[in-house]
DNA sequence: AAAGTCCGTTTCGCCTGCGTAACGACATGA
DNA sequence: TCATGTCGTTACGCAGGCGAAACGGACTTT
């Protein structure tokens, strides 16, 4: 479909994974689980509005660990939390300045893993 | 450099990333860290031999994580030590048949998320 | 307005990872 | 031989994630 990931074998797959995970490991990230960057993804790439209930259903978390997570997101000032005025029980999951600047840099880096491998 | 990588995008790596940590997550694949699977990554990835002591230079982790990352993939049967001959003190790590296989249909996974892109 | 439902959070006990420091086994050099 | 260095592991205390269950607050239904 997309003309930039023509061809994508599955081992240059696993070799940009590899290096994209060492330049992590060296670089120190702020280290997320899993299921935190994941969720990190998926509130950035997915359209809104995203409530704690639907993130859990569409990233297979119980809710107590999608709240956790966005804890530690928030701490990091990488995700933010806000009242639904709508409805005075959801909260809306919202992008923040950092955390879209954090997710660049990551493309950024990942890209330039792939383009020299 | 690889004619199979061509113009991979900070946008569409991301959106690669994104997609198989969904893919991931909904598969309950056997949850490894970052640095478990990093360092699965490197053993299958980089030429033998791997030693502890490399192994933590390489990935930038400390020496009881590494064994500890080493317990915890060799309970999964996805890597294996065997003592060195010529130096007893050092440890070899090996790759196994269902580490090989595991990470096989990790490529063949992510490889079909990219295509689906 | 009372009963029932839904939302996100908190609490609880458990499990696993982490780095530092110390350890025994082995190798090496004087 | 014996002092010193290096290998991987273990011991320790700490920090953080996990799911199940219970919770208060907000909607909805009757």
């Amino acid at each position: 479909m997309n003309e930039n990931t023509t061809k994508l074998t599955p081992t240059s797959v696993l070799n940009l994974w590899h290096g994209v995970m060492l330049r992590a490991l060296r670089d120190e990230h702020p280290d997320l689980t899993a299921r935190q960057f994941a969720l990190l993804l998926h509130v950035y790439l997915t359209p809104p509005p995203h409530t704690v209930r639907g993130l859990a259903a569409e990233l297979n978390m119980s809710k107590p660990a999608v709240t956790r997570a966005l804890d530690r997101l928030g701490r990091h000032d990488l995700a933010r939390r806000k009242r639904d005025h709508a409805d005075k029980r959801s909260v809306l999951i919202q992008r923040t300045v950092k955390g879209s600047v954090y997710l660049r840099e990551f493309g950024d880096m990942a890209a330039r893993v792939a383009a020299e491998l």
